[in-house]
DNA sequence: TTGAAAGCGCTAACAT
DNA sequence: ATGTTAGCGCTTTCAA
């Protein structure tokens, strides 16, 4: 690596009057700044920007102002269009408060996500958007020595941390009484996940809490539980496909399918089409999630569309208040946000 | 700020035996360490990379060993299926050699682009990869203070730099290849993007290197080039979508299309239902890319299958070969490997 | 088992 | 106009 004191060395002047030289103070003579520029040129000397930082912390100085911070997020998947779409919409909130995001795939691995939080978040992030953690929230709060911390989509019940929720039990109960009031008696739900009950460790599961929602709108609306016809799968567009094959005679009893997630209903759609049944026609199928893609497959999907955009905007600003808040002077409450929805009414119901 | 000074007082050591403590060196008395533990947990400290990796700069010893390394990768989108995925196969392949990946958005933004280099990846990233850069090669090499280096789907010519390419010529070749061979006579190819000439500023362009297949095949098989029918559209399934329908009469004049990329043909094949026009029997739509979505749409879609898992796994390869080989004594040439592909035959074409 | 000293690359403050 | 000194937070080296 090429230092300031070799630049000097090469241009015969000290290492000051290269750091004077190359921040543009005009306290150097133009010939002595001319030979500087020179010899940092031949040597391609590039500034070592930690080394600014070591000193800046203190002292705060002009080049603190430009410098902005750095955002960790930790999401589970990063090629299903959900996570994707949300990471992206993080990504560009983060850049409007002039943040950059760093994304890291966790494939919902305690171990993985702790080597997150130490190898990467703790070492130079400002703070941390945890989406679909496995860890505890004092777990994250050790890990990360307590850098500010927002969690998206984790509603167990903790000490005070901020966490932002889709609209899980509401939607699901619009989605039933969706079905229900367009007319439809024979509902199944898809995406339940038995199977995988490692998955399924509390009761503020995503999982669990949309069948809440479900079985809100059941008593509402006064089905028997018992008549709803539950469809497991993983939450994969092929598993979900498989499973319509596998459960076809469930199938074939519903004229209305609530499907857990966007993803799920997409592979749904497709069973449906191998079995040989019309959708709406012979079974409509409900999503949950707005993914835009829905809007363009052939049916267009109609699902409880939750408002993306503003789960990553209302966790970016939070987050950002956290870190420029670090000492608690303002003492913001612990946030509990649930994110609006509304049912993006298309083809498939 | 809190520094190990600050913690050793709090437990009556030296900073020395705080930073022991703290990076797990066993040359200290379990009830000292217990000590310093409590007194950094009760302090809140943090430790401050960037004085570290002043001095790791140099050394960069007893670090590597214990710690792995980290890769950044730069993406253009992150909400879409083809890059998502191979963020998603690229932090995988890094994971089996205990490399963590950080994903960074560039929205094909120069200043984006060098934002990352210089805010993230040059801080901490013991390698980078590019996909699809902006940047030329030597910049890279300047911003990033010569760290290992490999792009993706780059194909300027530049000075030395691995690169890894989709057989964009060889598959687009193909695509049309196999229309034609299927019986299709009047071909039209969905995606060239001429209204967009900003983002095509060479002819390495991924648009243009298939574009040029397009034309290999047609001199081939004999088709005059003027014969072709061009749809242009943005590579995104609406704006596909909505170019079939202000492209109707072309569209209609053309019994198969090829769209340069999965998600074109995604909004193409939406476009057609739009105008009721059946795939494949009126058109048959063939992709580019390979998408996993694909198998599952309605209908499947045939497509220029790349080996994507191939590009990331070979991508990783590279990289951390270089640096693990960063005083290049192996002195490995460098590379320029174009993936595999094979024609997924399904419903649409 | 512990800590003192030196120094990483850079710059503010103070000489010359 | 130029250079010297000191010190940012941390770790390596080496002495106690």
């Amino acid at each position: 690596m090429v230092t300031m004191k070799d630049v000097g060395r090469e241009a015969g002047v000290s290492a000051m009057t290269v750091s004077n030289v190359l921040r543009g103070n005009n306290n150097v003579a133009p010939q002595t700044a001319e030979r500087v520029r020179a010899a940092a040129d031949k040597l391609h000397y590039r500034l070592n920007t930690t080394s600014l930082s070591a000193r800046s912390l203190r002292v705060s100085t002009s080049r603190n102002n430009t410098q902005r911070g750095t955002i960790g997020l930790a999401i589970f998947e990063l090629d299903r269009p959900y996570p994707a779409q949300l990471a992206s919409l993080i990504s560009q909130a983060a850049e409007e408060h002039g943040f950059q995001t760093v994304v890291q795939q966790t494939r919902i691995s305690e171990s993985n996500e702790r080597s997150i939080i130490e190898r990467v978040s703790n070492q130079f992030c400002d703070g941390l958007l945890f989406s679909s953690s496995r860890l505890a929230a004092d777990e994250i709060e050790q890990l990360s020595n307590h850098r500010p911390t927002v969690l998206l989509d984790d509603d167990r019940p903790q000490q005070d941390i901020d966490t932002i929720l889709t609209p899980c039990e509401q939607g699901a109960q619009a989605a039933i009484e969706y079905l229900y009031h367009s007319g439809r008696r024979r509902i199944g739900i898809v995406g339940e996940d038995l199977k995988n009950s490692e998955f399924v460790d509390n009761e503020h599961d995503v999982r669990h809490r949309r069948m809440t929602g479900c079985r809100a709108a059941c008593d509402k609306l006064g089905i028997r539980w018992g008549d709803i016809r539950i469809i497991p799968t993983q939450w994969t567009d092929t598993a979900a496909r498989e499973a319509v094959h596998e459960y076809e005679s469930t199938i074939r009893d519903c004229d209305a399918l609530f499907c857990m997630t966007d993803t799920i209903a997409f592979g749904t759609i497709r069973g449906l089409k191998d079995i040989g049944l019309d959708v709406p026609n012979d079974v409509a199928v409900m999503g949950f999630d707005g993914i835009e893609m829905g809007e363009t497959m052939v049916p267009s999907l109609t699902t409880i569309a939750v408002d993306i955009k503003q789960i990553a905007d209302k966790a970016v600003d939070l987050l950002i208040k956290r870190i420029n808040d670090q000492d608690g002077h303002e003492a913001l409450p612990h946030q509990r946000i649930v994110a609006d929805f509304h049912i993006a009414q298309r083809e498939s119901a």
